[in-house]
DNA sequence: TCACACTTCCAAATCGTTTTGCATCACGGG
DNA sequence: CCCGTGATGCAAAACGATTTGGAAGTGTGA
């Protein structure tokens, strides 16, 4: 019953009159062939409906025309942003594109999902801001997948590189709170420790306290997780201080909403007594009341750049590895 | 180079010292294997890193170990919880999920994106929340991949289906806000026209509005899109009515984030000047202020049934078809 | 007419599994 | 002693495409 009936390529060349060899070329353009037999067989593909089973394709040509994103948190609307900029590029080449999500904390791990996916034969697979050992990404490289790391500085490894100018970014932004807003006491709430883009973002934040000649207040620093429970935990650990903050940094947009939560419940007046901001500006940014004063983080074009780059690399770029750095641009709202 | 080195069923079979037929036994348990060549076989997996090629598994057994999900935004906070819960129940199978945008107006179109999908012989298709033609759920049934659809009250049609109780959630939010909270005059913003799940949705508004006793005030009820652009498009033509509602009703969270924008731009008070509604209670919809008043979806459970329904056919299932249906519930919060 | 190049097509090998039908062996019961 | 029965393992035939080497056919110039 499941497919007994599926037409064949030898289906279609008797329909055509030809062999199969001539079906394939037809089909592939590999070889030259004469205007009325090409005619002929896309007439027959058509009225037979073939569609070539992708499982013997694959078993010749050793490609399964499949790619993968890997990102921690698949609800985190940055991420998923990424992944539809990713598929409109794949889709179009004839690409499937599997996004798979491997938490930092619990569920499946990096080192689990790769396996899954190296013995799927991948043919691409886009690494989403993670903590990932250099070990990984050698495996990847070694499997035979291209590879696209995404918003990491590192520049040595195997694969292409995509990211904002997440250091830039946040300079910019903690520019603006200490010179136009005057903010004098600025906490920072990161992700999960040591995990990018954390790091770039914190050093941004370190670079704009040290050119204004502040020190830096280490006891307001925290790193908590990447999402608004994180944001609700930094923010307990931050206004509780000795010496609390008049403005808190978030390492993305999640964590500054579980601040606002906070603020909200503890009554206090953002950004009167306490400016929030974020990083990525994701649709909820606008939604949230303060609206965000965050930074632009291309998640859309970051995708398209990355599936640009892997779609080179199949197509048999062999040259050096390549690196995107795609702007940044702080956004003015009102919650700093 | 690429993965020119890989190793074959035949490596493992020459240092196990077993044919091939043995090893594929060792590893699929179709057929008893003693136990010391069992051992040596799975050593010998072991050592050389084994894992058989998906493609000519896939070519022998006429399966894909993968199934699809077909959402019409992939940015919807709703159908991404889908995903989620979906691929959580599928990764642990061992099935691989795709996740596919197909959006109502724009973008490549649902039969194209299924065309991909069936050429694909996926093993099984989720149809999220669709205005699919029976010529659709058809051709996937023609294709021999299982079929889910959710959110759909159509019963007829091939493929198990799984829905939240759409029109009695509705009807419970709209009966909540007539009866305790006295709003007199309701208006309804639906997604695109004729549509699942605004169908649905748009029954259980009528049916509280009358079981109450009021005219349903039609000049009242428009569709634009699921979308916070849609609920903007929605609100500015009720608002601007010759007599405006003092609630709106609103087929998702998304919309109703709208018309709180559009309010906000008005300074409208919500609720006391205008009270809003959603459906679907997405993460954002306790992020905004006010908090949205509106109904829990439960998308990770839908997608968890959904996947188990589907992995029960593709172990062979051949019951007649199943129909899921989860509970609502209207959560109240400061919005109305 | 022959030689040569170009077009156009085909037969057959190949990709790496799974699965079926058989052969072999050991063992116990009649 | 022989035969049936289970347990165990192997050889070979699929699965459905792509690709290579070569065989026809066609046209041109000497």
């Amino acid at each position: 019953m499941h497919g007994s009936g599926r037409v064949k390529i030898v289906d279609v060349a008797a329909a055509a009159g030809v062999s199969v060899t001539t079906v394939s070329h037809v089909i592939s353009g590999r070889r030259p062939v004469s205007a009325t037999t090409r005619a002929r067989v896309e007439d027959a593909v058509r009225r037979l409906g073939y569609q070539a089973d992708p499982s013997a394709r694959g078993l010749r040509t050793q490609r399964t025309d499949t790619i993968g994103l890997v990102v921690p948190d698949i609800t985190n609307p940055f991420n998923t942003e990424l992944a539809a900029g990713i598929q409109a590029i794949a889709y179009a080449r004839g690409l499937l594109t599997v996004v798979c999500e491997a938490p930092m904390t619990d569920g499946p791990q990096l080192p689990s999902v790769l396996s899954q996916l190296i013995a799927r034969r991948l043919d691409g697979i886009v690494l989403g801001r993670f903590g990932a050992q250099r070990a990984d990404l050698d495996r990847i490289a070694g499997s035979g997948a291209s590879l696209v790391r995404l918003g990491t500085r590192i520049a040595d490894g195997p694969g292409d590189v995509v990211r904002g100018a997440e250091t830039e970014g946040m300079r910019d932004l903690v520019r603006y709170l200490v010179g136009e807003r005057g903010y004098r006491r600025i906490g920072f709430i990161g992700g999960e420790a040591g995990v990018e883009p954390g790091g770039e973002r914190y050093e941004g934040y370190r670079q704009a306290l040290t050119e204004a000649g502040r020190t830096l207040p280490e006891e307001l620093a925290v790193w908590t997780g990447f999402t608004r429970e994180g944001g609700r935990a930094g923010a307990a650990l931050l206004l509780d201080a000795t010496e609390p903050p008049d403005a808190v940094v978030c390492a993305n947009d999640l964590i500054a909403i579980g601040v606002l939560d906070v603020a909200r419940e503890r009554g206090l007046d953002v950004p009167g007594r306490l400016a929030v901001t974020g990083y990525d500006d994701i649709d909820a940014a606008s939604m949230v009341s303060p609206a965000l004063t965050t930074v632009v983080n291309p998640a859309r074009e970051i995708g398209r750049s990355a599936a640009r780059l892997l779609i080179d690399r199949l197509d048999g770029d062999e040259g050096p590895a390549r690196q995107v750095v795609l702007t940044h641009q702080v956004v003015r709202r009102a919650s700093a």
